[in-house]
DNA sequence: AGGTTTTTGAGAATGATTCGCAAGTGCATA
DNA sequence: TATGCACTTGCGAATCATTCTCAAAAACCT
């Protein structure tokens, strides 16, 4: 957590921005688990646990999080946008069930190494990827017997 | 685009809907070309070449194609949800210009096979996959010099 | 044509996200 | 430590994509 404080507070003081209470409320309540969120979950979870933030303010905080490299967008459910660390984390792809909604990690080195020779084929230069599929977990395939 | 249209009436009459003149109308709208759209290009497009359709009509619409295969939700660009054909055409991955919002498609095959090993790894049963990958096309990185 | 069901269009409603502004904070400086 | 000023915040209003409501229109069946 000192590590993203810390990083957070650089990127902050780079763009002549302050690291304010809310803000760093913020931070401490999206590193505190590992777990994928939105902005609902954190105004809640922040609400639960200690001062309160507006959500006016964890939307004008997500963006700068963003930029600063912490977090990134994951992928989006139910009509929301779902973020995650990005910091300590390996990319990963993102299996969504459309049954349940519950969303697995899976492996990315292989994948990553595919992508990569296909962006230098298209001249394009890749900064971040999103890749996930749709289906059935596990689990649902086992109750709809699919 | 027969085909396309023979589809479509098969699917509705499955369901026990109709073929109705707006339907028609925007079915033959969306594969006129073969671009990615998004509700209000379609809205517009349609205004200008034939009997207007409502938004509400679109909205109402755009489920049962997707239902029906002939088109897939693409990407999410600027808010809006971006579909593509899905009749007719590859899976395929997008290449998303951040700086000029230019789409790029790449091949789909390689990456395919290993994020199938993956979903088998994981037990997972991959109805549709969404593979993209954000950053700078050709064009804009020539005029941004990165 | 008449009766029944489905569909449509228009506008209201919704839900996520953004904005405007007055009041509050953080920080530098005296 | 008090003062000044720029940056932030919270609140509610505004926006924007999408969905819903409902009365009128169209499609279908006989
Ligand atoms: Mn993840
Ligand atoms: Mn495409
Ligand atoms: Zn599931
Ligand atoms: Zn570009």
């Amino acid at each position: 957590m000192e590590k993203e404080i810390q990083i957070y507070r650089e990127f902050l003081k780079s763009k002549n921005l302050k690291l304010t209470k809310p803000r760093l409320t913020i931070l401490k309540a999206i590193f505190r688990n590992h777990e994928h969120f939105n902005v609902d979950n954190l105004y809640e979870q922040i609400r639960k646990k200690q001062s309160n933030v507006s959500r006016a303010t964890i939307y004008r905080t997500i963006p700068l999080l963003l930029e600063s490299g912490l977090i990134k967008l994951s992928l989006r459910c139910d009509s929301k946008d779902i973020y995650e660390h990005s910091y300590g984390h390996e990319n990963h792809l993102h299996f969504i069930c459309t049954n349940c909604g519950s969303i697995k990690e899976a492996s990315f080195i292989k994948v990553e190494k595919l992508i990569n020779q296909l962006a230098v084929d298209a001249n394009f230069k890749i900064t971040e990827y999103h890749l996930s599929a749709r289906g059935l977990c596990e689990n649902c395939r086992k109750s709809t017997d699919q």
